[in-house]
DNA sequence: TGCCAGGCCGGGT
DNA sequence: ACCCGGCATGGC
């Protein structure tokens, strides 16, 4: 079986055993933008909660978080971790998208997709994966999100080697899947699942994965 | 209790 | 071009 066939095989598979799994949860782009940032090696149950706080403080629009100092966006949120980066990777991504967008998302995600990508990837506290579930979940673009469970769950799997870099993983999934927004939504986050679930740093071997057919056996 | 979570940056080799 | 320490809270 190709690598291709493997990685199609692999999602009827995933989705089969725990079906559609309603990423991004979030009302609004913004709050996904938002979660993008905050979840940066950090728990989502963590992310709820500072999610939460601003809400609650009412500061979930481009205006108030341009208007709130970083201080008092850190001690919001705070359960997030890293809250002080946290705070000024926000306000960093708020001042971009008012100098180049004038504070429109709707304005943003008119851009190009690439030329998107390469000016999110200049905001300080954005990296690949943060610039990329950005495209995906805030802005609905077809990019396929590569993430640490990505690495796990492929190379446990026999897909792909263990030093693959990110442009080549997200190649490894474009090149064999059609180009559809909503079917890499739903692709990222099953892995996500499954690494949760089974493909954890404490089960090295994927012991008892939980798929009917395993293409680690292939 | 200790380890880990949906990364990224900056400085050192 | 890699490698590593720092950043930090909360859950299991």
């Amino acid at each position: 079986m190709s690598r291709s066939e493997r990685i199609r095989r692999f999602y009827d598979e995933l989705y089969k055993k725990y079906g559609p799994q309603g990423w991004w949860p979030g009302d609004s782009p913004l709050e996904c933008i938002v979660g993008a940032i905050l979840t940066q090696s950090t728990s989502w149950k963590n992310v709820e909660k500072a999610i939460s706080n601003l809400k609650g403080s009412g500061l979930l629009t481009a205006e108030m978080l341009g208007l709130v100092t970083a201080e008092e966006l850190a001690a919001l949120v705070r359960p997030s971790g890293y809250y002080n980066q946290k705070a000024l990777k926000i306000k960093n991504f708020i001042s971009f998208l008012g100098a180049d967008y004038g504070g429109s998302l709707e304005r943003m995600f008119t851009e190009d997709k690439s030329v998107l990508r390469e000016k999110l990837l200049s905001i300080k506290g954005i990296g690949p994966e943060t610039a990329d579930s950005i495209l995906l979940y805030a802005g609905g673009m077809p990019v396929f999100v590569v993430d640490a469970y990505t690495w796990r769950v492929l190379s446990r799997h026999g897909i792909v080697p263990a030093e693959t870099t990110y442009a080549e993983m997200q190649e490894v999934f474009t090149d064999s899947l059609d180009e559809d927004a909503g079917l890499f939504n739903e692709y990222h986050a099953l892995i996500v699942r499954l690494g949760k679930e089974h493909c954890k740093k404490s089960n090295p071997v994927c012991e008892g994965c939980p798929l009917e057919f395993d293409p680690h056996f292939v």
